[in-house]
DNA sequence: AATATTTGGTTTATATCATAAACTTGTTTA
DNA sequence: TAAACAAGTTTATGATATAAACCAAATATT
């Protein structure tokens, strides 16, 4: 009767960040910090394994002498939270 | 901008079991046990968490001669999934 | 009647996970 | 030149979800 909840996304920070990138074309490491509220070691290993199980691309390059970090949901990423909401609207009944 | 998660309802047993006290008055462990797919020691422990919490209520009698647990949700917990479910619409962008 | 199985759980052990703390590398600023 | 800051990464730890093992009583089997 209740579907699974794919254990990846039902986490806090990692539902976070890829909320934000549902949302935006492409959103960096400093700005999903601030967004999210988190900090910056608990950011860099949810990033690593949203991109790890391939559901985010993390592009790092240099804005000027800074290192930069970009994040972007892949097509994978998308289908799989948009899955995570139908199972979870069983829960919460909507 | 992100609120937070009731770390105690976002559990996905604990929440399933919430859903379904949301919507009856009473469910006995056999029940949710068969609902949610769980084993019976999970639940039991899941169970006990809500019930600390002061979310559900339960109640332990007998049934002819088979012991009975019976849970209910409480006001305090049926305010908490309401807020939990509120601040996860944040999340999933409905 | 004795034994095995099922029912309805609880307790305990383990493996994973989220998170924070500590560290690194490079860049500004005082 | 030293101190502070920025942008992360790596490591350590504490909590948590889950399953495995256990228990007591009832029912079914031989």
């Amino acid at each position: 009767m209740f579907k699974e909840l794919n254990p990846l996304l039902h986490s806090q920070l990692r539902l976070a960040v890829m909320s934000i990138l549902m949302n935006v074309d492409e959103a960096d490491f400093v700005y999903i910090k601030n967004t999210t509220n988190s900090t910056a070691g608990n950011l860099s290993v949810q990033i690593e394994k949203l991109s790890a199980a391939g559901y985010i691309e993390v592009t790092k390059k240099f804005e000027g002498r800074k290192p930069k970090t970009s994040c972007r949901s892949t097509q994978l990423g998308q289908r799989e939270f948009a899955a995570y909401v139908e199972a979870l609207k069983q829960y919460i009944g909507i």
